[in-house]
DNA sequence: AACTGTGTCAACCGCTTGGTC
DNA sequence: GGACCAAGCGGTTGACACAGT
């Protein structure tokens, strides 16, 4: 298209990389002096050779005083989570209902831990189910204790300890996957076994999360 | 000790959105 | 209405750290 980035990437003016300690002071120092302004503009006039995206991202992603460092607390995660399951990958949308933290962050966090967990999940849920269905095939005439099995892989159950040395896993991949970082007391349970997790794009419905909430009467 | 694989995260890139003229 | 520009957004990449062999 033709809306390019006005400092040309290819500008040999331009930085790239990581920031040096120098370049944070001096963006630092600008911002504390003049505000945040128009970021091209800014970038010049604070002498960093640097494209005012590029400024921006750092300020914003790392050097604006109110960014929170260090791990993600398990309530954040929860939060992340629900509020993911809401609205899809809108990073930035979900960062403003976490104060200090930054889109990137967030991103990051979902794609490096959750994603990940839910990868697992998946792979070990779609094992589970060739498994039953293969059994199904062997023990054609057993069908009754088959379809016991088969459904109650899917089953939400999140106050039931995880296992995952055996293959007994009766919480649905997505929720398994997830949910492993919180402590069980930290987590609501759920008694009722009747709401199924509808994620076809990786997301929990609100529905499946507000009714954890609310079978477990908090 | 050296090598390899994996996880994490800062930063970049390309695209979209919103504002202004 | 359309052209231009800056800001914002989400996906991706590359470097680094650490664990495992």
């Amino acid at each position: 298209m033709d809306k390019k980035e006005c400092s040309s990437s290819q500008d040999p003016d331009v930085r790239k990389g990581p920031w040096t300690m120098e370049e944070d002071l001096i963006l630092i120092n600008y911002i504390a002096n003049h505000g945040e302004g128009v970021w091209n503009s800014l970038a010049k006039s604070a002498g960093l050779k640097r494209t005012g995206k590029s400024c921006r991202l750092r300020w914003l992603n790392y050097l604006r005083p109110d960014v929170r460092r260090g791990n993600i607390t398990p309530d954040e995660q929860l939060l992340i989570i629900e509020l993911h399951a809401k609205w899809g990958n809108r990073w930035s949308k979900i960062a403003k209902h976490l104060p200090g933290r930054t889109d990137n962050e967030i991103k990051n966090y979902w794609r490096t831990r959750i994603q990940k967990h839910i990868k697992q999940a998946d792979q070990q849920n779609s094992q589970q189910q060739q498994q039953s269905s293969s059994d199904i095939q062997i023990n054609d005439n057993n069908e009754n204790n088959n379809n016991q099995v088969a459904s109650s892989s899917q089953i939400p159950n999140i106050a039931e300890p995880m296992d995952t040395s055996t293959n007994n896993i009766m919480s649905p991949p997505s929720y398994q996957g997830i949910l492993e970082p919180f402590s069980s007391h930290q987590f609501p349970t759920i008694s009722d076994q009747s709401s199924s997790c509808t994620n076809d794009n990786n997301y929990w419905s609100m529905e499946d999360l507000l009714s954890l909430q609310l079978l477990n009467g908090d």
